[in-house]
DNA sequence: TTTAATTTTCAAAATCTTTTGAAAGTTTCA
DNA sequence: TGAAACTTTCAAAAGATTTTGAAAATTAAA
């Protein structure tokens, strides 16, 4: 396969993967992108490479940065700004992983603590089933909050330390 | 909080969730209904108790079904269908990952591996930077890969039993 | 077989999301 | 300061996804 249409697919398919996981396919492509790039891009480079237009770069490499994926660069006699990306993969799972647990995790966690404490006779049956149900969730999401908070806390080879306890 | 506003703020959440997540929202909907339903429901029950229309109400039951959360379910006497969910919150969170690894991991792995061959000049530093990121990738996609493959094979506990593991 | 109950399908409509592009805003340099 | 280079914003347009609802298909009982 020639670079090319390696780089293509390879940038299509992450921008699919993307779209899967409810990422904007376009931010992810950008992503892709940027983590192909042995150096910085500026806006034009990515304008010409995904055939978009200025404010949609614009927008989603600003969502990028926002979510901690993608760094502002300044190179020396340029006047417009570059863009990088992390390009070690664990600490890209990682950053995904914290901003996901803070973004959709956490709130969900407050709602699911919130209707635990429903007031209502236990002995109808849609009421118990109800409560026994939220009490799972809640207690599965709790832990699962907890080992995030844990598995993202160290930086380095954190996911390594992870697979080799699951397989042990 | 009274228990149809308790429900009502549960399905809205989980609903919003699947949203973030690439599921359909409807989907998600009836999927957190069927869960506190404390017996199997039929096709009006869920039009009724979310407003929406017979044919979503169907097709969204067919995609549960298909991605193995729900149950169709006969009732003595009945002669229309009824369906029920899965409550073991465990139980659905192995079904999801065997699925979402299905569909969408493994595709990608194949994409990854097929990307990686590229033929090309390696003094370049385009394609260093391409082959050296993608290997990265590629090389964490199969570990990950391989830890679903492991940790959902076992049906019980297994989500307890990586927890105690992360954290021991 | 006929009828009635129920489920499924799918084209069109409604809704939601993304993208564009031009105007406004900002920064830098002469 | 003024002008050019560049970035940001956001209303409107395009595009994608979801939902509806009525017709077709299926199933079960009479």
């Amino acid at each position: 396969m020639k670079f090319e249409e390696a780089k293509e697919r390879y940038i299509q398919a992450w921008g699919a993967l993307g779209s899967q996981w409810g990422v904007n396919r376009t931010m992810a492509q950008i992503h892709a992108l940027l983590m192909v790039a042995p150096d910085p891009l500026c806006a034009d480079d990515i304008m010409a490479d995904l055939n978009i237009s200025r404010g949609n770069v614009n927008m989603n490499l600003r969502a990028l940065i926002d979510w901690g994926l993608v760094r502002r660069e300044f190179k020396s006699g340029e006047r417009k700004e570059f863009f990088s990306a992390e390009k070690d993969i664990w600490l890209v799972a990682r950053q995904v992983l914290i901003e996901r647990k803070k973004r959709e995790l956490e709130p969900i966690l407050k709602v699911l603590d919130d209707v635990g404490t429903v007031e209502g006779d236990r002995s109808d049956p849609q009421i118990r089933a109800f409560i026994d149900t939220i009490a799972q969730i809640r207690e599965f999401a709790h832990k699962t909050n907890n080992a995030l908070e844990q598995v993202t806390r160290s930086e380095g080879g954190w996911f390594w330390t992870m697979l080799s306890k699951i397989f042990k």
